[in-house]
DNA sequence: AATTAGCACTCTTGAATCGAGAGTGCTAAC
DNA sequence: GTTAGCACTCTCGATTCAAGAGTGCTAATT
């Protein structure tokens, strides 16, 4: 794949221009704003190799020519140049983070998806938090009224669940604390996936006397290993609907019917191989998911506290602004995890 | 207002199929299917008269008729006969709330909308419970690390929140849960919107010791009461995009805009004025909100335990199933309320 | 050997035209 | 009061057409 250092500057015009402006890009257009000196003949020849090489397409006969997946790869990879966002923009999201006091993570990355998706217009997706590498921290049941009690649950990372569970009117308050303590102290510092089905079972025999009440606890702290982990918050959603490329409606239910189903969404951002900078970019197809066949996908794992949580990312159509977007989603990941 | 018996008829008939087919129905089609025995001659003077009158509509000069907003408000006030759903759907939304063990607020809402937007293909709108409204049950504190503590806050309807505050290290358990005790026993059993600024500024007096760490306990039951009251739920946003009236972009863009404006969507459900049959119709300028200027509304409040709380809608095209969508609507409202 | 000017060719796009079809309004007959 | 008949209007889709954009190829130029 070795290209004419021509042929790259001119790879880098016709994705530059289309991204621009969304029309394919002739050979006077790249002559004249682009490779001044070279007349449209010489660029029409050379573009005609790129399009034989599968670089560039043509969308008919007598149009101007568009990237093909593989020449935004061959761009992102080979050609792009690290943008340096303005100091002002910078300094807003540095200040967006700092004005807020946001303490509860859910808050933290609510807001952050906003941010992401409001600077760029694009979609913004954010895989939440990995419970199951969080570790327990405290369990307090607390009193409601004669027959329930509100279950809380908090990890070391500041993710908190509560619910709603009943409780024996036998039960005394006496009984009731000591069953929490003893809970605590055995799920204490344990992170959530230690806390294994045998353990549990485990519990559940010490405590049989309680084992009605105690179903609902349990149910809870399963749901919290298991269905809720990996929660997917969205920001921007609308925004696809600037594109010019999605005037047609099926298309935007499609997205947006993706959208809904949180499940798949999971798994597109699931364990991505992050690379050098950072950052993977999935163009198009390499996505797996049909209905991303046109769109691309920026993103980066974010870090709360030590460990790796989780997934955040900028999805456009495949015309995207490539590094820009990299350049607002390195600084925000950033500054986030410098909360 | 005195329509002939005749011109009634026509009426309903042009609504019913309208809404059935969505194009502009003519003479031929109603005197075929609707009035049989009269010729398309007649029906198009009652149709032309109809239309003087202002409740009917030519899209241009040789289309069929379809209904004006007048024609819908009429067709809703006076000729729609009320749909009984089929036994099969009642069981259906009967056990759907059966089965389930929901126990919190926001789950039940959040299940009802959905289940109100896949049984009907419009849009639910619900908002959520007046904080203001339910009484202050139980506070607590409780201790998170060294700095930190959470404090969960319930309300009789089941109402939960709770937020991550600073503690002062200087504060003993002691002294919090005395604080604690304090505090329940000076609000219990009062309605949110009893809890006056007055009262917190008495609290405040009392406390003053601790000022800086009830700062944060303050804020939150402030914000309880202020910028949570009305949540708004939302359920099948892209239910819209398979209406055949939104086939353009730009509306549905303004559409999908709104949807994320909660506090506009709240101005829409605020305070309906729930009619004979408990449920509330506003077609399209009704609604005073530029964005569903085509739109309908099939509203109606619901309650949560004795009181009133909120408000639970359909949004659909105007060109709606108005009957079914009501039955539909009373159906699962009166199953909510009998969790 | 690489570049470019020139030119014929292809294809899209938008406007204009046309005919079919649907539905109307009006008139005159029933 | 109802209806048959008919001329008229308007949309919609297909077709045509010219303009414009861009190409590929050839031959001339550097």
């Amino acid at each position: 794949m070795n290209l004419s250092a021509r042929k790259k500057e001119i790879l880098r015009a016709v994705v530059t221009d289309y991204v621009k402006v969304a029309q394919p890009v002739g050979s006077r257009t790249v002559a004249r704003r682009y490779l001044v000196g070279l007349s449209p003949a010489t660029i029409r020849n050379e573009m005609a190799d790129l399009e034989e090489m599968g670089y560039l397409i043509q969308p008919h006969t007598s149009a101007g020519r568009i990237p093909s997946q593989k020449g935004y790869r061959f761009y992102v990879d080979e050609l792009m140049e690290a943008t340096d966002l303005p100091e002002k923009e910078k300094k807003t999201i540095k200040k967006a983070f700092h004005d807020r006091k946001l303490r509860e993570i859910e808050d933290i990355i609510k807001y952050t998806s906003r941010l992401l998706s409001s600077l760029t217009n694009y979609t913004s997706l954010i895989l939440g938090p990995r419970l199951k590498k969080s570790a327990f921290k405290k369990l307090q049941i607390m009193p409601v009224d004669a027959q329930r009690g509100l279950l809380v649950l908090v990890t070391d990372t500041g993710f908190v669940k509560n619910k709603l569970i009943n409780l024996p009117q036998t039960l005394s308050a006496n009984e009731l604390s000591r069953i929490v303590s003893y809970l605590n102290s055995k799920l204490k510092g344990l992170t959530v996936n230690k806390i294994t089905a045998t353990l549990i079972g485990e519990l559940r025999r010490d405590l049989y006397y309680h084992v009605k009440f105690l179903e609902d606890t349990f149910t809870l702290l399963e749901e919290s290993l298991a269905e809720d982990e990996r929660r997917v918050f969205l920001g921007g959603t609308t925004n696809i609907l600037n594109q010019p490329e999605f005037g047609d409606i099926e298309k935007v239910k499609a997205l947006l019917t993706l959208f809904e189903q949180h499940s798949l969404l999971a798994a597109l951002l699931a364990r991505p191989v992050v690379g050098v900078e950072g950052v993977v970019i999935k163009i198009g197809r390499e996505n797996l998911l049909e209905e991303v066949r046109d769109c691309s996908l920026v993103m980066t794992t974010y870090c709360l506290g030590r460990e790796v949580v989780g997934t955040i990312g900028l999805l456009g159509p495949t015309r995207m602004e490539y590094s820009k977007t990299v350049a607002v989603l390195q600084q925000v990941v950033s500054s986030l995890q410098k909360l």
